[in-house]
DNA sequence: GCCGTTTTCGGCCCGACTGTTTTCAGTCG
């Protein structure tokens, strides 16, 4: 199977099309919940629902009798029969109406049976002919702010890169800490739970004076205009397009509004049901007693989730996909963290494509308290590079001599290139002689699956590599991953003792947290590596060890997490025994991984 | 349509903001 082989996303899919026109025809929005929470539940779900039987099925969380049968025709012939009599009731272009910001399901259904509208077009020309303003429930100014999402939308991008929106962040809050009093300012939502790319921006800060915040927040140098302002939340759009979402809170609530701005919504709302069935309600003022209205935790997260009976849940695991029922019984997985790596396995000089001088590179790693690093230039087949064997040589020699300076452990690399057939740099005799192999797809991005999956599993078989570098090459919102068999490639990494990459560089974080669980599920492990081309990128590492953590990895799948004789131990494979397949030393000890642990798995 | 530490019926997360209203519906997160 590719990339999107399993039928869970298909399905998924349709069950999200079901909620949505059922909610349009104006169905039980019970039901419609009903479906939304099953599709959530299935796309999220580690096995491929196209193998499970009846009773399987209903065991998934959301999913009852009816349900169930639908993902079993959905499965078999690709729809459901419910589902085909509602799409010949409602035109496709209705429901993509709800796309468009302040048009929902009544109001989609309001204009397709009154005023006949069945696609976007139809909509602009129905805006552009003042026909909504004679509907009841519509008025100049909604067509006025439908008319302008529409034409906002057309020219802004979708989704930015975690990196960038990070950086937007900082900015904005750095503005509002130096122009109003706040007690506490943080990025919250998509941003806090490192997702790798964010919708919006949401802001949270706690002061005592929020007239003063939202004055700041919606004039600051960066709005370009505002869409919404209260006492407590503002929206604005940036003049890069980025719509940004400020909530101002009393500093005793901190705790409770940023659990609530971080969500994800799935999970605040398995914490609300949760504090429902003690009598409580969760709201973003904190968790209170509903007979006494007695306020119960409300300063911390902390306290909240105690209150709870959970377990304080980093954000990177707040998906509703089983990190509740892992906190409520203590089986929370203990997650990598940036402090248990001990160094960087692929960065690059200005010997080829980097900035930075190899002295430069190593005294900027040792500065960050690394135990080793390994230089990993371009090898030759990505030509513009010209780097040579004589000059690897002589980095090789130059590399030794810093080494013996400089106290820090140095690996000299080199990442290798993947040719179309799988195929990589120089020889076989010379690649022996690097202490640290990346092999990386740079070129024919377009195979086929099948011979990209013979490509790259002939690549992490080569008993030379290492560790395959950015392994589907994406680059957020430019270049999409590459197709290949999953299994087959994260498979074959498994047994042949190839480490995958998460490049924590903020374009790609690649592996991302989906396809690390597939490859964890695989029994491979990993290297978090920068691809640092400049000194600043040595602090990439966070955004790695996020998607890690997204995927419920601990340290021991970390290659570069590894104490020096263990990580060296990894590196000898294959050549002290001639084969890869009989290097045991380095791999992993059998540590569950998040579908072996008993607690509800996280997709893999 | 699903589901159970108030359960096999009767519930189903909570609050803010906007716009069209004159007390609230729709949308959003």
């Amino acid at each position: 199977m590719a990339a999107a082989g399993r039928a869970n996303e298909h399905v998924a899919e349709l069950l999200t099309e079901y909620a949505e026109l059922c909610a349009i025809s104006g169905g039980d929005p019970f039901r419609v919940r009903t479906y939304e929470k099953a599709a959530r539940a299935v796309a999220g779900y580690p096995d491929d629902v196209a193998g499970l039987d009846e009773r399987a099925l209903q065991a998934i969380p959301g999913v009852g009798r009816s349900i169930a049968a639908k993902i079993r025709a959905a499965c078999t012939r690709g729809s459901f029969d419910e589902l085909d009599d509602l799409r010949a009731q409602i035109p496709a272009g209705v429901r993509a109406l709800l796309g468009v910001p302040g048009l929902g399901p009544k109001r989609a259904k309001q204009l397709h049976d009154e005023l006949g509208i069945t696609s976007l077009p139809d909509l602009v020309a129905a805006l552009g002919a003042h026909r909504l303003e004679s509907l009841p429930g519509f008025g100049a100014r909604l067509a006025e702010r439908l008319r302008h999402a529409i034409a906002q939308r057309q020219q802004a991008g979708s989704r930015i890169p975690l990196g960038l929106a990070r950086r937007l962040a900082d900015e904005l809050l750095d503005d509002l800490r130096g122009h109003a009093p706040v007690v506490a300012a943080e990025a919250a939502g998509s941003l806090r739970r490192w997702c790798p790319t964010v919708g919006d921006l949401d802001l949270l800060v706690a002061t005592g004076a929020p007239e003063a915040v939202t004055d700041r927040f919606c004039t600051g140098p960066a709005v370009a205009e505002v869409l919404a302002r209260g006492p407590t939340r503002s929206s604005v759009r940036t003049r890069h397009g980025v719509q940004v979402d400020l909530r101002v809170v009393e500093p005793p609530v901190w705790g409770a509004a940023l659990l609530y701005f971080t969500g994800s919504k799935a999970h605040n709302v398995r914490l609300r049901q949760l504090a429902q069935r003690h009598g409580w309600k969760l709201s973003e003022y904190g968790l209170e007693d509903l007979e006494t209205g007695r306020r119960l935790a409300a300063a911390t997260e902390a306290e909240i989730y105690e209150r709870l009976g959970l377990r304080w849940i980093p954000p990177t695991l707040r998906e509703d996909r089983g990190e509740i029922e892992a906190a409520a019984e203590d089986r929370l997985p203990r997650l990598v963290e940036i402090g248990d790596l001990r160094g960087d396995l692929h960065t690059h000089t200005n010997a080829t494509d980097g900035v930075a001088a190899l002295a430069e590179m190593v005294a900027a790693a040792r500065a960050r308290g690394h135990e080793y690093l390994a230089v990993t230039d371009h090898a030759p087949l990505l030509h513009v590079q010209r780097f040579t064997r004589e000059k690897a040589e002589a980095q090789r020699a130059e590399l030794r001599a810093l080494e013996a300076a400089d106290g820090i452990r140095l690996l000299h690399g080199s990442e290798l290139n993947i040719g179309a057939e799988g195929t990589l740099d120089w020889d076989d005799a010379f690649l022996a002689t690097f202490d640290l192999l990346v092999a990386s797809v740079h070129s024919a991005f377009g195979l086929e699956p099948e011979a990209m999956t013979r490509r790259l599993v002939r690549a992490v078989e080569h008993p030379a590599v290492h560790v395959l570098g950015h392994p589907t090459g994406r680059i957020l919102g430019r270049r999409p991953p590459v197709a290949f068999d999953t299994e087959a490639v994260f498979g074959a990494a498994a047994r042949a003792g190839t480490a995958l990459e998460i490049n924590a560089y903020p374009d790609r974080l690649d592996l991302d947290d989906e396809m690390i669980r597939r490859a964890a599920a695989a029994g491979a492990v990993f290297a978090i590596s920068t691809d640092a081309h400049a000194l600043g990128h040595l602090d990439h590492l966070p955004y790695g060890v996020a998607m890690a953590q997204r995927a419920w990895l601990g340290p021991d799948r970390v290659i570069n997490t590894w104490a020096w004789p263990r990580l060296a131990g990894f590196l000898a494979k294959g050549r002290a025994h001639g084969g890869p397949t009989t290097l045991a030393a380095g791999r992993p000890s059998a540590q569950p991984g998040p579908g072996t642990t008993g607690a509800p798995a996280p997709p893999v």
